[in-house]
DNA sequence: AAAGGCAGCAACCGCACAAGA
DNA sequence: ATCTTGTGCGGTTGCTGCCTT
């Protein structure tokens, strides 16, 4: 038996909103505010709606300066920046956009950002790799042609024969991780390498090639219509390194001991942390926002990860 | 001009989490 | 400590309008 329904499905109108709707929805929130309920809101407003239906429309649509219409080469670039560091967290992208709504950018990406990177894609065998030489105990890492061009960049890793993206790795935490620090203990397949990824996917520790941000390599153009993603041997911190062959030789050598929380919290923690600091990474992210704000807003949106990491 | 295909986007669904009882 | 409820989020669906044949 699941849930019950947060509304009477059976009583609430589904689909598009007309403008009446709109303007009613409207001008209760301008008088009265959302009364911080909206599973009661359709009510007091005299709406036919499921509550969450009113906060998706409010939120997406009828609030205050949502913005609308094209999307600047810049904020394409921020987009791109946040994806690739952080993945599909549309809501925390959003945070950068001001006026950009979490769904927008999330259909923005979908329908076309997605195809833009894939569209200019070289084929496969115009893409060879060169490999570098790995240290003892980490993992060979592979980097890419540095290119002026942010959709070449991201489009690379893009493979027409499984319309998928692969062999890339954000420099980021695995998502189950950063939301919930027990799925650590109890998922220890989130180490396990694996070779693609969509907006869909989770992010596991990078295990061949590294997409990473800022520093030197690839550089902006000159009328900025680039951004500063980077990737390659150079970029690749030691220390992130040394953390994912931390996790990996660690797992192997004593699974328990890594994963156990509860009778391990001290030590174990302590060293996540210390790797985890020199491995969560944004580099010179060019944004509006300061990176401190950025990995703010991470932090607070994921108070797992908050827990045992502090910066 | 009509039909089919496709892209874009608004809206829905279900899950996870947090807060409060 | 457990359960219930509201909220927020990301993934998906389906409607609509445009384009192509």
């Amino acid at each position: 038996m699941g849930r019950a329904p947060c509304c009477d499905k059976a009583n609430v109108k589904k689909g598009p909103w007309s403008p009446e709707e709109d303007s009613k929805l409207k001008e209760y929130i301008e008088k009265y505010g959302t009364g911080g309920n909206w599973i009661a809101f359709p009510q007091k407003a005299g709406l036919k709606r499921c509550g969450k239906s009113c906060r998706l429309r409010w939120l997406n649509y009828l609030r205050p300066n949502i913005k609308h219409g094209e999307f600047s080469e810049e904020e394409d670039r921020i987009i791109c920046t946040l994806f690739a560091n952080i993945g599909s967290r549309w809501s925390i992208i959003a945070a950068q956009l001001p006026g950009r709504t979490d769904n927008d950018i999330k259909n923005y990406w979908n329908t076309k950002l997605k195809k833009k990177l894939m569209g200019i894609n070289p084929p496969a065998h115009e893409r060879k790799l060169p490999t570098f030489a790995s240290s003892p105990g980490i993992p060979p890492f592979q980097s890419q042609p540095l290119s002026s061009s942010l959709y070449e960049e991201c489009s690379s890793y893009y493979s027409q024969t499984t319309k998928s993206f692969s062999g890339l790795e954000a420099i980021s935490f695995p998502s189950n991780y950063l939301s919930s620090s027990s799925s650590l203990a109890t998922n220890p397949s989130i180490f396990q390498t694996h070779e693609s990824w969509v907006g869909s996917q989770p992010y596991y520790p990078v295990t061949e090639n590294v997409l990473t941000l800022g520093s030197e390599g690839s550089r902006s153009s000159d009328d900025g219509s680039s951004t500063q993603i980077s990737y390659g041997r150079d970029n690749i911190k030691q220390e992130g390194m040394a953390f994912q062959s931390y996790i990996s030789t660690g797992l192997e050598e004593n699974p328990k001991s890594m994963l156990n929380y509860d009778s391990n919290r001290g030590e174990n923690l302590k060293q996540w942390a210390e790797k985890a600091n020199a491995y969560f990474d944004f580099g010179e992210i060019p944004l509006h926002y300061a990176l401190d704000e950025v990995k703010q807003l991470i932090r607070s949106s994921n108070s797992g990860f908050n827990s045992f990491v502090q910066y």
